[in-house]
DNA sequence: GAATTAATTGAACGTTCGTTTTATTCTCGT
DNA sequence: ACGAGAATAAAACGAACGTTCAATTAATTC
């Protein structure tokens, strides 16, 4: 045999893209086999090779993407204001939302970073570096203008990042909680850690429409 | 050739554990060979198989010793007292320091879960659970009692947890900070986080002499 | 409808994997 | 001095690994 019939390049790379992410989170990078990915799309092996060259190319495309998705989503969600108590509520809001969302593509990203060749693990990092960033920009305008307690502000943001990434450790889409009540109950906690008084105004105003 | 001069059983196992937890923290269980691990401990491949009986025997041996050890030492450091605060304090500084003093175990129990078959698995995640229940028996009396502010018990303990074990992230052994700065400056977030005032006395109570 | 391109198969490559077997050498109690 | 058993080496096992390649068919182009 050979071509089948209805066989399509963008429908199958994006199966592959789909099938890679969510058995890789399943089992570990390492663990899945290009021919057990295969079977899941439905394929050969052979076929995988015409859209990634190879499997750590494979891997480094979702880390790269996942990580672009973050940082652009990021940009889409933030405030204009200067009050860093509605910034960071943006920022707390818009990360458990893209988490929850990507459940299965964080996990990758956060979890086969030693997989990588160390120019791709290089530039993963800068876009996580890059992210990172923005929210100690934030805690450090925050506890310039005195509306923040922080000791150590890189410790504080890394911190938060970890704390308020844990959410895909436990978080089920089909639970008792909403996305919306995961984010409020984990931002009254940043709040709290940053020693921030949340003003009204502020609980209201959803990073998301 | 055969038996080495020199060779002890008891040695050789210790260098085997030693050798298995940094290679497994650094490259991932799937990624570390029996053969590069037996080079690791200047011994052939065949000669690990006298200690373990399969290589996932190993794995789950190295975390089940770092979980039992883990509630060893809470069990050491836990206080007396019925003050929520000074329990949560002793629990966060006996955490970090525990992890800090052990990276790369840390690393391998908190990573590597997945590699475990399912009976292996159930064993971990009950000595995982039963530590977890401290933390939440601590903040469950301390809501009680008024001295903290928590939305949701459960959910708090896991940020809680996820918060304090990434140190193992960014913490260097021979950084600017030490372990109990380290721990000092965790605790003050925790105590933020669950709402309580930290009296005075609770600030010079080290679970560790 | 022929020529071209896109998509996939099936078989094979050399390598490495976890593990087993067998033989040999060392250590230690007597 | 010696027998027993502990500790290891060396070689081999079949299976699985990532990857390549030639062959073949479906879809597209003209």
């Amino acid at each position: 045999m050979a071509r089948t019939t209805g066989s399509d390049g963008g429908r199958t790379e994006a199966a592959i893209r789909e099938a890679a992410i969510s058995l890789i989170a399943r089992y570990g990078y390492e663990a899945v086999s290009m021919r057990q990915l295969a079977a899941e799309v439905g394929v050969q092996a052979a076929a995988l090779y015409r859209y990634f060259p190879t499997k750590e190319d494979l891997l480094f495309t979702l880390m790269r993407e996942h990580m672009e998705g973050l940082l652009a989503a990021w940009d889409a969600a933030r405030l204009a204001t200067a009050d860093p108590r509605a910034r960071l509520a943006a920022f707390v809001r818009n990360h458990i939302r893209f988490h929850v969302e990507r459940r299965h593509s964080t996990h990758v990203s956060n979890m086969e970073l030693r997989s990588l060749s160390r120019d791709n693990l290089t530039q993963i990092l800068r876009l996580r570096t890059s992210y990172e960033k923005e929210l100690r920009q934030i805690l450090r305008d925050g506890a310039e203008a005195g509306v923040f307690v922080i000791d150590d502000v890189g410790l504080t943001a890394i911190a938060i990042i970890q704390m308020i990434t844990g959410v895909i450790v436990w978080f089920r889409p089909d639970e008792r909680l909403s996305v919306e009540e995961v984010a409020e109950t984990y931002l009254s906690m940043t709040m709290r850690l940053t020693g921030a008084e949340m003003p009204r105004e502020v609980q209201h105003v959803h990073a998301h429409a």
